[in-house]
DNA sequence: TATAAAGCCTATAGGATTACTAGAGAATAA
DNA sequence: TTATTCTCTAGTAATCCTATAGGCTTTATA
């Protein structure tokens, strides 16, 4: 049930980014700097989170990385699945990449069941709990 | 957030062994068979599960698995954190193998705040889910 | 007592994934 | 034109996952 360092650090440079919205563009190595990061890592999957729409940037002097949307428009499920994939414990569970797992008679499998529980739990907070309540959260 | 097979076969095993209970031992490959598992995994999945107390066994012709407790009181917590390691996705929100994180200040975390109440919520459902429920749900 | 049936235990191997590292290229501002 | 910043692709070492292999021990019964 862990999160991948990927996300981990997805997450933290996307929390520091939107706590400095509105005054500055920030560069990767600040954030990487603040948050003890890999440079060339975080590189990467900055670049994914801006191909995929939640960050938008600047090269060249005075450049950065600045939200693509508003801090209230992302949420920590959307940055997770890009970054990590689905939420779901097994994928027969998986609202955003469900597969069958070739149980006898789904609807009637114990495991899934359950794991339907602790999807629904999880996605419940991740896909309810944005960027803009996390700055909130910690000030 | 995904669960490992050795979980999700380990799970779907000691079902499968709690649905017999008190009627006849449980074999590996009979076990394998039903649940489409290799048998040889499965023989350390299960090997696993008995040096931890979970099951309990009888060699030779005849032999095979039981539970080592009553189902009541096995849960799906238990199971997989013998066979995965801690439900937190990371360390430094787990109650059974707590890890500092690095940050500054680990009390305003936004991320780790978020990540306890989604550890909380796995926690809360799968420790409070024993193989017993799971046996008359389906049922 | 020999034999077959079951579990016990350790080693290992291939593939996938994770977490990075490297380096060249393109855009932008001063 | 130069320094600065992001862009993009490839590679790599280590670890983990999912098995597979094979010999050993225990037990029941013919």
């Amino acid at each position: 049930m862990k999160l991948s360092k990927r996300s981990e650090y997805g997450i933290r440079a996307l929390i520091n980014i939107a706590s400095r919205e509105g005054t500055e563009m920030a560069r990767i190595k600040d954030i990487a700097a603040e948050e003890k990061i890999s440079v060339k890592f975080l590189e990467q999957i900055l670049l994914t989170l801006k191909n995929t729409g939640l960050l938008q940037s600047k090269p060249g002097r005075g450049g950065g990385y600045y939200l693509g949307k508003s801090a209230e428009d992302i949420s920590l499920g959307q940055i997770i699945r890009i970054l990590d994939g689905p939420l779901a414990p097994i994928r027969c569970v998986s609202e955003t990449a469900y597969e069958p797992c070739g149980c006898p008679d789904e609807e009637n499998c114990g495991l899934r069941l359950v794991m339907l529980d602790v999807r629904n739990a999880i996605a419940g907070i991740l896909d309810n709990t944005t960027l803009a309540d996390v700055v909130r959260r910690v000030n």
